[in-house]
DNA sequence: AATTATTGCAACCGCGGTGCC
DNA sequence: GGGCACCGCGGTTGCAATAAT
């Protein structure tokens, strides 16, 4: 047995909001303040809709201080800093943006932003079937999702476009040496599967090629985050990133080597890999070193 | 000018989470 | 503790407007 429909089917009213029913919901919530029971709302005030509908005309129309459209550059930033973290939880971003709903930003974020970002549909979907197999030395392929590989395509494709870390520097303010120390530190310290001689072996490496070492913040999300780091070579040619995944009990580590092209301006990638997180989050480390042998 | 393709956005659908009985 | 109803969210659809042919 099914869940019973929210609302018989046959007798509510689809499509466009008429500019009646829009005053009469508005009236109803001016008059009472708050919706107690969206499913009772509209036979209570003669609208033929489905109580969800109503919600959703409310909440993404009808409430004040809404905006629509213009958004603005700093915006933009913010979205996209924000959708590399947390990925599609737009009503988490909505409510880092005043006055924008999560309907919207979601419906800007795949007409726009996508497109201005990664380039048109045709070419982001070549490079997420690239990245869409991660094969590994111990045949433990994963697939990640579209979301997931938007993400990685998005922060490698930053790199190379005009918009970059640097104009979200309120979001991802590059961490200082000592506090990279600390995040590494305690990362690894709260890691069960990494015990205190890696973490002795660990802090020391990345030590050594802090100068050289980038390391973001992300924002603070209310669940699930994303460390994203780089290691450059001095003249910031070739290098090595990573990007940890944090959702709930889940953690992923996934990094590749790219190599800056200056003539495209754009980076190459070498090679890539994932891994869980327990597998040793010094082999990254260790590929930078070897990168940096190779040069 | 007519037709077709594309874009942008409002609205809907279905599912998971939560609270109440 | 289980079942039910509702809420809230993210994904998807439908359609009008606009652009391209």
């Amino acid at each position: 047995m099914g869940r019973a429909p929210c609302c018989e089917k046959e007798k509510v009213k689809k499509g466009p909001w008429s500019p009646e029913e829009d005053e009469k919901l508005k009236s109803y919530i001016h008059l009472h303040g708050t919706v107690s029971n969206w499913i009772a709302l509209p036979h209570k005030i003669g609208l033929k809709r489905c109580g969800k509908s109503c919600r959703l005309r409310w909440l993404n129309y009808l409430r004040p201080n809404i905006k629509h459209g213009g958004f603005s550059e700093e915006e933009d930033n913010i979205i996209c800093s924000l959708f590399i973290s947390i990925g599609s939880r737009w009503s988490i971003i909505a409510a880092q943006l005043p006055g924008r709903t999560d309907n919207d930003i979601k419906n800007y974020w795949n007409t726009r932003l996508k497109k201005k970002l990664l380039g048109t549909p045709k070419q982001y979907s070549s490079n997420i079937n690239k990245l869409s197999y991660h094969g590994d030395s111990r045949g433990t392929a994963q697939a990640l999702t579209n979301s997931a590989i938007e993400r990685l395509q998005l922060q490698m494709q930053l790199q190379q476009s005009t918009f970059s870390f640097n104009n979200a520097s309120t979001l991802w303010p590059p961490m200082s040496v000592e506090e990279v120390k600390v995040a590494r530190t305690g990362q690894l310290a709260n890691n069960n599967h990494v015990d205190g001689a890696s973490c002795s072996v660990a802090t020391p490496t990345l030590e050594g090629y802090a100068m050289n070492c980038t390391l973001m913040k992300s924002p603070t999300v209310s669940s699930g985050s994303m460390e994203l780091g780089r290691l450059e070579d001095g003249g910031g040619r070739r290098g090595v990133e990573f990007v940890k995944e944090m959702d709930g009990s889940k953690e992923s580590l996934y990094w590749w080597g790219y190599d800056f092209d200056a003539k495209s301006g754009g980076a190459t990638k070498l090679w890539e890999t994932a891994a869980s997180v327990d597998v040793q989050l010094e082999g990254i480390f260790k590929d930078f070193e070897q990168l940096s042998h190779s040069l």
